[in-house]
DNA sequence: AGTCATCCGGTAAACGTTTGCACCGCTCCG
DNA sequence: CGGAGCGGTGCAAACGTTTACCGGATGACT
């Protein structure tokens, strides 16, 4: 009956051999029933799949990834997880992995571009089969030197060449034209964008989706009101600040992230302007926050569970042959949501402390 | 010379074997060197690093978690990553476990008891060498299942026996008797709480410690001002609802955690109260949006980096034998942040609608 | 009935480390 | 001068899987 020298292993946890004698099967039989590759007979696999239950027994994850090159690790890098742009990117990225067998490890390069490094070789020493760049402001010579890793990346808007990488684009104009027009019908003609840092790939994206928006829907804009941000509070408030003692403000305005919308936010407070009765503010990414402001923020929003999910998929098909019927597609759509930050257009222009609504100014503490 | 069977091995990494054989040693040298063990020759160690920075060599952390029996992980479980409470957490969690030479593996409960089972799963099989439970709301009978496992396991607040077991606890008090003195020092007698779901036993601390220092500083407390939320922002708007209809409110209101903050703060803002004219509002936990709030809140402030770092020494400890003169001391401090929704109380009571601001009731959209 | 193809299950060799044990040469001491 | 002790190194056996390969049984066809 083979295999005596094992017995009353006490308290260690039950593998692979505990199992086969269970069933009186061997360990390939064990092996090729808890992967269901070949064909096993049903009544072994029955046999198998009893003995596994009653001794509780769950696989090695290290000895099966030693043996057989992959990990079902997916690695996620991105820029810093107190960022609330994150935590739902990595939810979803977390849901979808699980649910196609994959555990995720993540990293942060805390936007320091250096950092990027370091998290390619932790990722690699724990052998994961794939990653997904989730950061902000990836640089060109860095991807060339991500090229050398043989493993499948996975970015957002940028696109390197090799059979190893795959893009998820994203279409920052259809959300954006929803916010324009959406503003459009309320009866703002003049409306400012305030954008993000502009090496920033995604931030020209947004503002080009948005110049086009303008063009499309038939406004004129003011180049006054097309500002650029730096994607912070403080930088929403001081350029909202500028706009306001510019004298000639927009009615409306519209910024590259929510962030930068909760800084006008802020500073619209400071000057007593009330919103939306005297300005509309839309931000974007429709970050968990902007349901928490005050008002809660319109924002156009990019579905991030959608994001994840994508490069997730698109990570899986590097790794795993997909049927040929499948034609996979890494695309995600941006939407506005509409909250109560954009109203109709005031009848006669702010003007700072004109004390129409009486407020005193808030206190400095 | 030996070893002559690999050869010209291409594009795959590096191996053990390879350095070994560069070095000339043998692979238990290497191995050796590497984990600084034992005595190695000055000479053969140098050699055997030139090597392995000329192979550019890591070794496959998989190979030795296989034999060692300790795979360098570490197991965190929280509620949900996008509750603005855990990225901190998460994030130091992190930074100290690499520190350590650890990497993490997140897993989320989602509140739901049953799915703990399930991250437990995913963690044993992955092979941890510790978990961290961070979630809220932990049941008893569920630690006792846990206990089962022979694992280290960390928790905050409770404390199930068992020598693999530690403990986190939190200083509720401090950090709440200095907001209540902030309030106190400020002139406030009428001082309110909101509290958490009572079943959960952070709320529960928060709330007697809330009690213990209105005691302390001797003021007195109308029954009707301790209300019960359930730490979200609808919680927080219908509560302060309550106080504000029964016409005695309190002038300074403290609550259990954030959320519930900024639903008073969306309740008085409804209400045309003004903050920090009319009222004052403490929240709990210091969320980073915290800081983003009209006005921004003023908080008690938890350090979850500190309680991370805690966490991560508690596991390293039962993992790793400590010096005799380590004293280990798991216990983290709260303290006041004073931002502006705290101020002087108000000269006469606040009454709805008496329209003393002359602001419109925000429109309904 | 004999031969061949087919199918399924078992045996054993990997995977890349760590580590107990044996060995070798040196030093030190009797 | 010989033996004991010891520091330093190598050999080889694990760790728990997957999977190529082989061999035995079974059914079909001539």
């Amino acid at each position: 009956m083979g295999r005596a020298k094992r017995k009353a292993k006490a308290s260690t946890r039950p593998d692979i051999h505990a199992v086969a004698h269970l069933a009186r099967v061997s360990i390939a039989t064990v092996s090729r029933t808890i992967n269901n590759v070949a064909t096993v007979d049903p009544r072994l696999a029955q046999r198998v799949w009893k003995a596994i239950d009653t001794l509780g027994y769950s696989p090695n994850s290290q000895a099966r990834a030693l043996v057989s090159g992959r990990s079902r690790l997916l690695g996620l890098i991105i820029s810093e997880i107190t960022n609330p742009f994150f935590p739902e990117l990595i939810q979803g990225f977390e849901d979808v992995a699980v649910e196609n067998g994959y555990e995720i490890l993540i990293s942060s390069t805390n936007y320091e571009p250096q950092r990027m490094e370091q998290c390619i070789q932790r990722m690699l020493e724990r052998k994961v089969d794939g990653v997904a760049v989730m950061t902000f402001g990836i640089e060109e010579p860095l991807l060339d030197r991500l090229a050398q890793r043989e493993i499948p990346l996975v970015f957002v808007d940028v696109a390197p060449k090799g059979p190893l990488f795959s893009t998820i684009e994203v279409d920052y104009y259809h959300g954006i034209r929803e916010a324009v027009q959406h503003l459009a019908v309320l009866g703002h003609r003049r409306i400012g964008f305030i954008s993000g840092p502009l090496h920033l790939h995604s931030a020209r994206e947004r503002q080009s989706a948005f110049l086009r928006a303008i063009g499309e829907i038939g406004l004129k804009l003011n180049p006054a009101w097309l500002q650029e941000g730096d994607h912070t509070l403080e930088g929403g408030i001081s350029v909202m600040q500028k706009l306001l003692d510019s004298g000639d403000a927009p009615t409306a305005i519209m910024t590259s992230n929510d962030m930068t919308a909760i800084g006008v936010l802020h500073a619209l407070y400071k000057a007593d302007a009330r919103v939306p009765e005297d300005f509309s503010v839309i931000g974007f990414d429709d970050v968990t926050i902007a349901q928490f402001t005050l008002p809660p923020l319109t924002s156009v929003q990019m579905s991030r569970r959608e994001l994840a999910r994508c490069a997730v998929l698109a990570l899986r098909d590097h790794l795993e042959p997909q049927p040929s019927s499948y034609v996979p597609r890494y695309k995600v759509q941006t939407k506005l949501t509409v909250r109560q930050s954009t109203g109709l257009p005031s009848a006669r222009p702010f003007r700072r402390g004109n004390g129409r609504n009486g407020r005193k100014p808030a206190p400095q503490s």
